[in-house]
RNA sequence: GGGCCUGUAGCUCAAUUGGUUAGAGCAGAGCGCUCAUAACGCUUUGGUUGGGGGUUCGAGUCCCUCCGGGCCUACCA
């Protein structure tokens, strides 16, 4: 019995995810929450909306709604979606709660005491037009190094060069066109991760265990050119939490709110917080998970992500934990993804490519997705979703493998027994040969579900799935039955028992199958299984069961080539 | 430009960190079974590990080089 702490990288607000995003985050986070759940151990989930900064004001701009209203919607939503998928979050909070804010400015509050925040002057292009300051992103102009005329603020796409937004030529807004832009003085806060360089250095050195990717994002903005570079905290713009310092205004501030990132990584916190009152529990309950002075010393905390979150949670929220100088929970581990590819190309929010969550539970039930992007998370390298993968993975895996498993063994006991299991007989050890391996499969599962390596919990499983088929196919009680009805009630009582162990043992994969797995085999028991000796016994003899629906039903071609072509384009 | 990751069977991926004959699943071929969702099982074909060079008793693994793919490069989040 541990206590594990999970949060998995907060969605952005503006718009529904695509599979890409639940695969690199969520989705192995929600794994590996059910998975420590179902062995006991003690686990807060964590997840939330990311609503802050420029693109939300955008979206709800463009959905013709206030900002604060657009959001909730979106929230509403995400949490529905979130749902559907049957992500397993203690809480999914808002960034926007009251408590992040107050948190968020808590934060600012006790950097600001402890010397690690630095005020500067610098110049930003402003937009009469818009109305607000332009972010380097969203200034479009003709780059002077190689003429393309959609030139970005920040860096030409065409010619890769970096640039600065003063560089382009007939420079104009991203947002409304509007030529009508000029350079204004603006005041912002830095968090000066200079500072901090050196305690951070250390500590990724002392994360050994870490994927090469998390370490690699990590070192390389400590180390490069000048090194950690201090980050601007704060911007010109109405929608964020407001610049304060803890309780108190902050002084030539005024309607200025904090970065996103800065606040956005704080919202684990107050999500903690936020599932606490909403529970109308009090602050400990949430503080002995946060605060290593209030209990969380003994918590094992772990972030999931995909590879583009890593610099913040790697460097920047550490550095405001550890500058705050207070006793704040540090990750100790992180798991990070790369990038789910769709059919040859990326996955794109923003273009509309690729198959999005509503999209995806329209389609197919949340198992079906589950296990495929499970399966093949991308955590090597880039993985690729094809349509014809996907088919054949689920048909094969789930439908052929799992669920005619179920539908077998539950249909031959009824026509032979009843929907009882099957009393009488002994199976003998030839019988057992061809589960020789299941423990110690078993027991390989168990080891990578620990370490977090999905695929290969992925596969483990699989084998253990396609063990009880082999098994059964060699101790063939359709055979048995018409020399020895009580050896095959045995052999069905095993297989009985199987089912359930699959039940039990697949649920963090696919939830919804497990559940009715267990709820056929008419029990609540779903304690996890260690080996075949406990498997075998815990169905009794005349315990009733019913044969369940199929599990899973199959991707027909027809059906693979209708979604292959209606998801061709891009979304509108 | 710089940095990091990556290239293994038709496809998706392994390979105990330098150790015997590079392994699985899917797809393909053959056989078997008839409980089951035309499902299951057994057997089997398939690789110059992107190319070239080097170190080593030994290289998929380390070094160099070339070719391809990807990501990051701090104001998208």
């Amino acid at each position: 019995m541990a206590r594990h702490l999970i949060t998995s990288a907060i969605p952005y607000i503006n718009g529904i995810k695509h599979l890409g995003n639940l695969v690199g985050s969520q989705l192995p986070a929600d794994l590996y929450a059910r998975y420590l759940r179902a062995r006991g151990h003690e686990v807060l989930f964590l997840c939330a909306t990311d609503e802050h900064g420029t693109p939300a004001e955008l979206a709800a701009a463009k959905a013709g709604k206030p900002v604060d209203e657009y959001c909730a919607e979106m929230w509403g939503v995400q949490k529905e979606l979130s749902d559907g998928f049957r992500l397993s979050f203690d809480k999914f909070g808002r960034s926007s709660s009251a408590q992040n804010r107050a948190l968020t400015q808590h934060f600012a509050g006790k950097l600001a005491e402890a010397g690690l925040i630095r005020e500067v002057t610098e110049k930003q292009v402003y937009s009469k037009a818009d109305g607000r300051f332009l972010p380097d992103r969203y200034i479009e102009g003709t780059c002077p190094n190689c003429g393309y005329d959609r030139a970005r603020g920040d860096q030409c796409e065409n010619c890769t060069k970096q640039l600065d937004p003063t560089d382009l030529i007939d420079p104009r807004s991203a947002i409304s066109g509007s030529t009508d832009l000029e350079v204004r003085e603006t005041k912002h806060l830095y968090l000066r991760q200079s500072a901090m360089r050196d305690k951070l250095n250390a500590w990724i050195d002392e994360k050994t265990d870490w994927p090469v990717l998390t370490t690699s994002i990590a070192r390389k903005w400590l180390n490069d050119g000048d090194g950690l570079q201090d980050r601007g905290i704060t911007r010109d713009l109405d929608w964020g939490v407001p610049v304060k310092k803890g309780d108190e205004d902050w002084p030539g501030m005024e309607g200025k709110v904090f970065y996103v990132w800065f606040d956005a990584p704080i919202e684990y916190i107050a999500c903690a917080k936020e599932w606490a009152d909403e529970q109308g529990l009090s602050d400990e309950a949430w503080e002995r998970w946060w605060r290593t002075d209030k209990g969380a010393e003994d918590v094992r905390y772990t972030q999931f992500m995909g590879k583009d979150n890593v610099p913040f949670h790697t460097l920047s929220f550490p550095a405001t934990i550890m500058g705050s100088g207070e006793p704040w929970k540090l990750v100790d581990y992180i798991k990070s993804f790369n990038y789910l590819n769709y059919d040859g190309g990326q996955f794109s929010t923003s273009q509309g490519r690729g198959v999005f969550m509503d999209q995806a539970l329209e389609i197919l039930p949340a198992d079906y997705w589950r296990w495929w992007l499970l399966s093949h998370a991308p955590e090597n390298s880039d993985s690729e979703f094809t349509w014809e993968n996907f088919q054949a993975s689920v048909n094969k895996d789930l439908a052929d493998v799992l669920g005619n498993f179920a539908s077998r063994v539950t249909k031959f006991c009824r026509s032979k027994f009843g929907e009882t299991v099957p009393e009488g007989g002994e199976v003998d050890a030839a019988i057992m040969a061809k589960l020789q391996g299941f423990d110690e499969t078993l027991a390989a599962y168990a080891t990578h579900m620990e370490a977090m390596e999905v695929r290969k919990a992925a596969a483990a499983l699989r084998s253990l799935w396609a063990m009880g088929n082999e098994w059964l196919q060699d101790a063939a009680p359709w055979a048995v039955f018409k020399e020895d009805p009580a050896k095959a009630a045995a052999i069905v009582r095993l297989a009985l028992n199987l089912i359930r162990a699959y039940g039990v043992i697949s649920a963090p994969f696919i939830p919804d199958a497990s559940h009715a797995m267990l709820s056929a085999m008419k029990t609540e028991d779903a304690s996890w299984p260690t080996s075949l000796s406990e498997i075998a016994t815990a169905l009794p003899a005349d315990h009733d069961f019913t044969v369940p629906e199929n599990l899973f039903r199959k991707i027909a071609d027809e059906e693979r080539e209708d979604w292959q072509s209606r998801f061709a384009g891009v979304r509108t």
